[in-house]
RNA sequence: GUGAUUGUAGCUCAGUUGGUUAGAGCGCUGGUUUGUGGCACCAGAGGUCGCCGGUUCGAGUCCGGUCUUUCACCCCA
């Protein structure tokens, strides 16, 4: 006999968990119907062609591999072997599991670009799926929680993730929350400023390590990627400015006045400011911060990110806008703009802050509760009415003394019994 | 992918410079209690010490490999 085990990176949820997991999601998906977006779902597995190339040379490398059925090697020639793994992938493995919502989703568009009512606005939640190594809070399989609009370049959509994810906060009751709102044409504006224009990737990858690692070492690690001296400190006061929205902006608009895309930038940054309040939204927890980078090269105008502090837990929701969804696929010049929940790191700051409702766990009003075959034949006759009633009732299944079903619902948490021996059913209850 | 780290009962962990039948607490099962669980007391079950190999008269303890856990880097949710 074996012992039983999970693969690396995944994960059981049992009973407790999934009740708050659902709870989450709930709250998640009523919101993004609130605001339009309708369910999307794509199958676990793509054809491999589908999502390499999409997430550079690491990414290829962490996506799960699906062998191909059957005799797989029937393709594969001994020069192929010779040659390496490269050359023998694709004749053994023709899928793999989907490593992200946003790649099936682009897929989806282009298939379907001559039924689909545009704006597009939907919103996806399953599993994916990355061969990287576990570590807390990172998993091999995890959820992603994905809305996004395509087919606009409308401001109003970066204003509506603000708002939702305002809402979800509430709705959630996390108080204590930060919304950061940056804009990808700020950042290559700071490229062109400082005089290192186009290299605005490789100052994203540094700064975006700012809180973690310091000011200072972000400056070692720009001097490795090439960043002059006099790059770096003209970097310097934008790193030391700190301000709120409107200071900010005033300080950008002279910071980047040279840059025509920096300005750019500002004024959308403006714009999405004014625009929510005109919808009304609550300036809190929103923070405009310009070093605000995000890894992901692909976006091109907003980019969001939201944090907790102090939970130790990383970035629980995340977003942004980029102008060419579906060029990867032959559909040149779409955009759009979207954001995803980690439900995963939500959890885990939920659990940490016990903002878990008790609700949340999902467990039977009653037990009944017998001890005898009277009982139990009574019992039975009450479990259609009072179910019927709304509630949810189970009825011990075996014959056995009070104390093990008791027992029972203490462990299980049924905080109510009904208890039926022949006093109770003489009278009636 | 790089560098560390962990692994003993269902769970949390002891286990002395390698030396007889590997322990504790909690949990579990049964009983004290043929109508009131959570407390108490009594009894009991449960481990080829992650796996494979090596050193040794002898390995839970030392060595190598492998898997697993956790952590940092890379990258990311």
């Amino acid at each position: 006999m074996q012992k039983p085990s999970l693969p690396k990176g995944t994960r059981d949820f049992g009973p407790a968990q999934m009740a708050k997991r659902a709870y989450i999601l709930r709250t998640i998906t009523k919101t993004f119907k609130k605001f339009g977006f309708q369910a999307l779902e794509t199958p676990a597995m793509e054809n491999l062609s589908t999502l390499t190339g999409k997430y550079g040379d690491e990414g290829d490398q962490l996506l799960f591999k699906i062998l191909n059925s059957g005799d797989f090697l029937k393709q594969v020639e001994a020069s192929d072997l010779a040659e390496g793994p490269g050359h023998v992938l694709p004749k053994v493995a023709e899928k793999g599991l989907r490593y992200d919502l946003t790649v099936p989703f682009a897929r989806y568009v282009v298939m379907n670009r001559n039924e689909l009512a545009f704006p597009f606005k939907r919103y996806q939640v399953q599993p994916v799926w990355r061969a990287d190594r576990p570590q807390r809070g990172r998993y091999r399989e995890f959820y992603q929680c994905d809305a996004d609009v395509v087919g606009t370049e409308s401001l109003l959509c970066e204003v509506e993730i603000i708002a939702m994810i305002q809402e979800v906060f509430a709705e959630l009751k996390i108080e204590n929350y930060q919304l950061k709102i940056n804009n990808r044409k700020v950042l290559t504006g700071i490229a062109e400023v400082i005089g290192a224009a186009g290299k605005e990737s490789a100052l994203c990858v540094a700064i975006d390590k700012l809180d973690k690692i310091g000011w200072e070492k972000v400056q070692e690690e720009l001097a490795e990627r090439g960043f002059s001296e006099e790059a770096r400190t003209a970097l310097a006061p934008l790193v030391a400015h700190t301000g709120d929205v409107a200071e900010t902006l005033t300080f950008l608009s002279s910071y980047l006045a040279p840059s025509t895309i920096g300005m750019e930038g500002v004024a959308e940054l403006r714009t999405v400011f004014s625009l929510l309040q005109t919808y009304g939204a609550s300036p809190k927890g929103i923070v405009l911060d310009v070093m605000l980078a995000r890894g992901l090269s692909y976006y091109t105008g907003a980019i969001f990110e939201v944090q907790v502090p102090d939970t130790g837990i990383g970035s629980v929701s995340g977003g942004g806008r980029y102008d060419n969804l579906t060029g990867v696929f032959g559909w040149e010049g779409v955009p759009g703009v979207g954001f995803s929940f980690g439900v995963d790191r939500l959890y885990d700051v939920l659990e940490v802050l016990q903002l878990f409702p008790e609700e949340a766990v999902e467990v039977s009003d009653y037990l009944l509760v017998h001890f005898d075959a009277k009982g139990f034949q009574y019992g039975l006759s009450l479990l259609a009415q009072l179910r019927a009633a709304g509630l949810a009732v189970e009825l011990y299944p075996e014959p056995t003394k009070m104390k093990k079903q008791l027992a029972y619902a203490t462990k299980k948490g049924i905080r109510r019994v009904l208890l039926l021996g022949d006093d109770e059913i003489a009278a009636g209850r």
